[in-house]
DNA sequence: AAATATAATGCAAACGTTTGCATTTAATGA
DNA sequence: TCATTAAATGCAAACGTTTGCATTATATTT
């Protein structure tokens, strides 16, 4: 059996309370039994049994997080589990610890609700795709501190969110190519109607006009989804609209399309094309040619996210507003018109 | 206050021993109570207090997992993550939720140290990468069960192992190329001194003896890494033995300047030349042309591992013999030699 | 020196379960 | 009908902490 306050307690002759009130420093005790105290904690190697500590006030200095491994793409696992790694850091550094659970079609909200209601943990962060409106309420009603991981398009969640800055995204590949001296950009979307694809369309948008760009035809190439599609989006592209000369890829699949597409039509890469995308996957940098991307730090949306939920957890208190990480340029010879 | 045993015990009239007889189905309780019970629980939407029963029975019903997401390359999270997912699925699957820390430089042993000794869980998985003999001595001496992800080069952890059979890939690859009608396999190693490296060797030396392949020179290219030193190999390869009709790379980037830099050379994939890596990344298929690969089966190791980490659990015992999954070739365009 | 304030520690209940043992109730056997 | 057994349930301790209140020892004030 592992050593217990008790032990401790009978070995320095003196009451359990006593030694727990040195370890949590929560009370006046003479320098001289609580020197005794600590000496013999280390020579029995005494741990603390957290369970217990738990138990009596509440709290199990445990967070929960839910991951979505299952149905995004594969290529989104490479950042989140940056995120994760920033999570874990941050919760590590509050002396918490960090339980996974992972998002399943049916399952996520029952596994949500005994997490919560079985007291294993203190506050949970969500991503978006797992959360529906019985769990919010739910979580809502018990006054469980919670933040969601991207940005939610129902009304339910007020405040309690962190994203990446999509709109913004949209408009600095914008600025990036006419700052790198491209005139006419066109932006390839996939329209899966995901919120964030309308997001980074909106910024493509508002950075036309602010920059008075207006284009001969319509500047959005939608649907472009697999290597058939894109090649026949190209041709079009190429021949009724052959001012284009720069294209803004919503994803990465789409700019590995892309690139190819363009090297078969020998048409060169930075030169005559410009091509950026959304989301800096890590093979980006040894494409041919290698390709700028808009990127987000997200092991500082991780980092963000944590310490929304700890300062909910802490303080008790809603933040009133969602916060929004910010997107950067990662310059990358494809741009590089010169 | 959320409901307890004992509010719903005396709602029935009953005493709390008696309800928690009914939950565990520990003992003979007639139907008639034992409706009524569950009736009363459902009315009060009860949800019993993981911690109480933890603390009395010892047990939490949580594992730790480590993960190492700091000092591993960015692209065996890719893989990793797929391995978290089998390993929560499992867990959730036998009622225990998944702890995770990360790994880092300093402080994994005291986090693993404090899991363990704090009572936070019932059992580890740990990375090859994170494991220390004082680690080992101490879970060992706690009698503590855990499993290795990763074969390990030292002596201390016996049989409790999981690892990718990196030999049997290296057998698998020369084989590959074979039966695909190449003669003249090299291998493109970076020398790391990596277990896994030096595993996927001798499993390529092994296939060519058995084979009958006596190569005029020697058959392993030694220090490929960076595209610089990688083109130079090539280069001293298509000069010094021109017979040389395909490459197996030990891992993905390596892989992806062979293929560009044989396009640069001109030489045809796959026809003059076969590409077969290791590790099946993402983008592999995405690539000009695209890679064949010898993958394993990461959810596989991950549920391996979860099994292997309860079967200790539930019955105490050590396992004796470690566990290496299985590669397979995943066919590509790079190796269609025809 | 007595009275009072302060510092240090002890006592016991509480957190919500589980479980060995004791007790009650019902069923069975002679 | 009484003794015996089996079934159902109650009682209370235990798990290892924390904490409000009570008590003792020490220091300060008058």
């Amino acid at each position: 059996m592992a050593t217990t306050i008790k032990d401790i307690a009978k070995k320095v002759g003196v009451n359990p309370s006593t030694v727990s009130r040195v370890i949590n420093g929560t009370a006046a005790i003479s320098e001289e039994t609580k020197e005794k105290i600590m000496a013999a904690m280390k020579e029995l190697d005494y741990h603390p049994n957290i369970l217990a500590r738990s138990l009596v006030n509440g709290s199990t200095f445990t967070i929960g997080l839910v991951i979505d491994a299952g149905n995004s793409d594969a290529y989104a696992n490479t950042f989140f589990i940056q995120s994760i790694t920033a999570i874990e850091k941050v919760t590590q550094q509050l002396g918490y610890n960090l339980l996974i659970t992972n998002h399943t079609e049916r399952e996520t909200e029952n596994a949500v609700k005994n997490l919560v209601l079985e007291h294993k943990i203190d506050g949970i962060i969500l991503p978006v795709s797992s959360i529906t409106e019985d769990l919010v309420n739910l979580l809502n009603a018990n006054q469980f501190p919670f933040v969601v991981m991207g940005e939610p398009d129902q009304s339910y969640t007020e405040g309690n969110w962190v994203d990446m800055d999509n709109e913004g995204g949209g408009r600095l590949a914008v600025k990036h190519l006419l700052d790198s001296g491209y005139r006419h950009p066109v932006l390839f979307v996939e329209n899966k109607g995901t919120t964030f694809e309308q997001k980074r369309t909106l910024g493509f948008l508002k950075a036309l006009e602010e920059n008075r760009i207006f284009p001969s035809g319509n500047s959005i190439v939608e649907n472009c989804s697999g290597r058939d599609a894109i090649t026949l989006k190209i041709e079009k592209l190429l021949t009724d609209h052959p001012e284009t000369d720069s294209i803004i890829c919503t994803n990465n699949i789409m700019a590995y399309h892309v690139l190819q597409i363009l090297r078969q039509h020998r048409v060169s890469v930075p030169e005559e094309m410009g091509v950026i995308t959304f989301d800096n996957y890590p093979l980006a940098e040894y494409l041919d040619p290698p390709l700028t991307a808009v990127d987000i730090d997200t092991y500082l949306l991780g980092e963000q996210v944590a310490s929304t939920l700890f300062d909910m957890i802490k303080k008790k208190n809603r933040k009133e507003e969602a916060t929004l990480i910010e997107t950067k340029i990662i310059q990358r010879k494809s741009t590089e018109k010169r």
